[in-house]
DNA sequence: AATTATGTTGCGGT
DNA sequence: AACCGCAACATAAT
């Protein structure tokens, strides 16, 4: 599930390689992908690759020269991109289990490949199809610009704004974490363990926290993920970055899924429920 | 072999 | 405006 340090993990390892690329050809695997879009193909051929942003979950792509242009993807659960280099000869296959073969692209999960003027590829993969590459102008990239709230990895983040929005909603604290209008970047993985971090129990009414809960979760929530891009992310189930390697991680959450295992600051065993809809994991006796 | 859980986002309805 | 439930999908586990 690639929440925010899962995709800064992809745009930070895409954004040396494509910059300055030209992109020589595209094929397409999967229509609904690039939202049936006739022309994508045809637009982004022989367009050179500029910056590569993030705004939450979401990244933007930017091309040389083109001020109207823009390409918006987001992985949404299973989405992956594959930088490749062109085979000049046949490779062995990898063994390990979550790593992906770089070398057997494009295959049955790829949707859209780019091919680069530097003999290399950009495949995007998505097994559940919802993920989506689109390409949008100006006014439609600054619209889905807006649509997210501030990301609590970075410095200037609105501490008290943010405690005035989350205390006057009704619905639990872990639903609210989740809005991405209202905090941006934090998916099932990261609210579960910031909720640990600050000690608040996922089920918590939001107007029943305390200024001070607010303001630890908001850092709590920025902690976890500086960490987790640290070390490459989290891969729980689907999540490889652009090379096909797992993130790192996964060896130190708290929480998440690590029910039924003991709490590591105080041995009682870790919870599995349901709230806002979603499995939600937490230490019952270190939580409340 | 049919059913269920998985998780992000957007939409319709309250 | 806030909130809820569900749909969009494919796959593994039951």
């Amino acid at each position: 599930m690639p929440e925010l340090p899962e995709v800064e993990t992809v745009r930070t390892q895409l954004l040396p390689v494509l910059k300055g690329r030209t992109i020589t050809s595209v094929e397409v695997f999967h229509s609904k992908t690039i939202d049936h879009n006739a022309e994508f193909a045809n637009i982004l051929t022989g367009k050179t690759m500029s910056t590569i942003e993030r705004v939450g979950k979401l990244l933007i792509f930017s091309f040389l020269h083109e001020r109207d242009l823009y390409m918006l993807a987001h992985l949404k659960m299973t989405g992956q991109f594959f930088y490749s280099q062109q085979q000049t000869v046949t490779a062995g296959g990898g063994h390990s289990i979550h790593t992906q073969d770089i070398t057997d692209l494009p295959n049955k999960h790829t949707r859209v490949t780019f091919e680069l003027d530097d003999r290399h590829y950009l495949h995007f993969n998505d097994m559940r199809l919802f993920g989506y590459i689109k390409l949008v102008d100006e006014k439609q990239m600054n619209t889905a610009r807006k649509h997210f709230g501030p990301e609590p990895i970075h410095k200037d983040f609105p501490v008290e704004d943010f405690v005035q929005k989350i205390r006057k909603r009704k619905t639990t604290v872990k639903a609210a974490l989740l809005d991405q209008t209202l905090i941006a970047g934090l998916g099932n993985i990261y609210v579960d363990e910031a909720l640990f971090k600050a000690k608040i129990r996922p089920t918590r009414r939001c107007y029943r926290l305390s200024k001070r809960e607010v303001a630890t979760i908001a850092h709590q929530a920025g902690e976890v993920m500086r960490q987790s891009i640290h070390v490459g992310g989290t891969t729980f189930q689907h999540f490889l970055n652009t090379t096909g390697g797992t993130g790192n991680y996964t060896d130190q959450l708290k929480v998440f899924g690590k029910q039924g295992t003991l709490c590591q600051i105080c041995a009682t065993p870790i919870q599995k429920t349901k709230v806002a809809g979603r499995g939600t994991h937490y230490c019952p006796h270190c939580q409340t």
